[in-house]
DNA sequence: TTGTACGCGTTATCAT
DNA sequence: ATGATAACGCGTACAA
């Protein structure tokens, strides 16, 4: 292997700079990292022979010498439709913008996904950890605590935060819609989420929802619960069970995914009326809901919001602004619209 | 914080489960890597150690010794809506089978964002990278052919690929979907991308609906040409001022983004036919345009295959299976629906 | 302000 | 099948 400065893939290193500026390896890392600390006309020198070798830094040697490195992991259930796409921005603007990188993983809702993803990360040291989900594996927790890294939860306001948490209610958000509903003097109302079993979020909801029945003086009717998987067909075939059940409800509230629009375009294919025939509420504030006949009430989550202040508490913790734990409640807003 | 066996953050090192294990670190990483090459005796011990301390290996280290990681990079224009999630989350699952990391950055549609984001993923060794824009500044393209790095390309068959590509052509899926209004008996066919500056596929799909014009024997008319932002408003918008235009169109086809969605939604509060006044035709198959009333014609794109293959392909160059360039042609389809 | 010596945790290479 | 040794490229700590 000829010694040549521009064969392929042999990347120029610190000391070829150092060499070609004409000073010492440790004078250019300086140079790269803090330039205040070197002469002016070294500076010059150095960044010339940067560019001049077509210079790229190896952060796998730096994070191994300096045991920190630039980049944040995040695991999010699922990546194929658009609910995290927000949060996943939020997180990626606030990271880029101080210089670190983003590493995504998705787990498929899956706790074992989620464990496997956490040690793939721990193993590439990542500075930081946000995890959407707030359940973990018994193992998972273990690697967390032993490797000591900072983790931002967001899925929901944990009740044992495994360290900080960004997120809003998802209790208190369900129950503020069903009782929003029963204001607007709806007695039958139904409740429609994404399968519970492994979602502590559906089952949160699903608590709001009971807990605003008991506090409205409703009775709770196990036929008005459905659980559906998650995707527009599922919210059109819920409307259908619920309307054509011996005793209908007056309102079903969509607490999950895109379940709502399903239903709301059913209606539409069946000539139902919204709300005439039965009021329709969703849970989440997709975009789409603000634009259907009628547009549809739902609540607004701060989705963007908790990426973006989820990655700066983060980084206070990961650059050494702030030490102790974090919950922060970015709440939620209900969003009235025709639809109810 | 509970201080157990090891401070804060001071992980267990190969070293540590070789001492437990009675081996030298070299028999534990071969453990690790390549269990075929220990005794089955060892093996268990190593094992053994490894759960008693906790160890996770330290790929910064391993990668820096090597030379080759295994995370790839991805940049896409954004993440704040869902268009390329279904890429995304191709790319991740195809990487994530074969026990490698992804690495996503967001260049907000600029060629300096990206040439920013190609220096950081080269900085951290990635093993390839998954490209969604086909244009490149010079000095990133300096830092790829230096740097060696497998390239995939994926946001359209380019002309002069940089390296792989993997993708489908917007120019004749335009043209496809053009002649397709044009069979279908409409004459005055109007077409609404988005901005096409710095955009090359927008740039494409306007090609492909002017060659359209030209194969049908069409006149082009400027006032049926128009850019708009993304979002559902700038659909609305659009179909608004076309329809109220002296010359309305029969036919719009929107080749970008929601921008259809945002029409049909319009029409629906307007009361405007579909496609009795105007017939609607979208480029992207998001989910919704099946579910609208009337459902949307539109193309089906390789989204979610672009990813998959083009992970493959990329996985298939790193791994050393395969040497050559690539173009994978995947092709698009159209959907007729109610709403031409 | 700049340089020297050493170590970060792992793997390639060669030896046993 | 297993071990010893020497990198990998950079940053920390200290010396000049």
């Amino acid at each position: 292997m000829p010694d040549d400065a521009g064969a392929p893939g042999a990347g120029a290193r610190m000391r070829d700079v150092a060499q070609r500026a004409g000073v010492s390896p440790m004078t250019v890392s300086r140079a790269l990292r803090d330039p205040s600390k070197v002469s002016p006309a070294v500076l010059r020198r150095v960044e010339e022979a940067v560019r001049a070798v077509g210079y790229v830094p190896n952060r796998l040697a730096g994070g191994l010498s300096s045991m920190r490195t630039n980049v944040v992991g995040m695991i999010v259930p699922s990546l194929d439709n658009s609910l995290y796409s927000p949060t996943i921005q939020g997180v990626s603007a606030v990271l880029h913008a101080s210089g670190y990188q983003l590493m995504i993983g998705e787990c498929g809702h899956r706790v074992e996904g989620e464990e496997g993803l956490i040690a793939a990360f721990l193993a590439q040291r990542v500075a930081g950890l946000m995890l959407h989900d707030t359940r973990h594996t018994a193992e998972a927790l273990a690697m967390l605590r032993r490797a000591g890294v900072p983790v931002v939860e967001t899925g929901t306001l944990a009740l044992d935060p495994l360290d900080m948490v960004v997120s809003y209610s998802n209790e208190a958000a369900a129950q503020a819609m069903t009782l929003h509903l029963h204001r607007l003097g709806y007695r039958r109302i139904a409740c429609v989420t994404l399968p519970s079993a492994g979602n502590e979020r559906s089952r949160e909801r699903q608590k709001g929802y009971r807990a605003a029945l008991a506090v409205a003086g409703l009775a709770l009717d196990p036929a008005l619960v459905l659980e559906m998987p998650p995707g527009l067909a599922s919210g059109a075939e819920a409307v259908v069970r619920l309307l054509q059940s011996a005793a209908p409800p007056d309102a079903i509230f969509f607490a999950g995914d895109v379940l709502a629009a399903g239903a709301l375009f059913e209606c539409q294919r069946r000539g139902w009326d919204i709300p005439g025939q039965v009021a329709v509420a969703a849970f989440d504030d997709i975009d789409i809901l603000r634009h259907t006949v009628p547009p549809v009430t739902t609540l607004r989550l701060p989705r963007a919001e908790i990426g973006r202040r989820g990655a700066e508490v983060l980084l206070d913790r990961i650059e050494g602004r702030a030490t102790g734990r974090v919950a922060v409640d970015l709440g939620f807003e209900i969003i009235q619209r025709g639809s109810t």
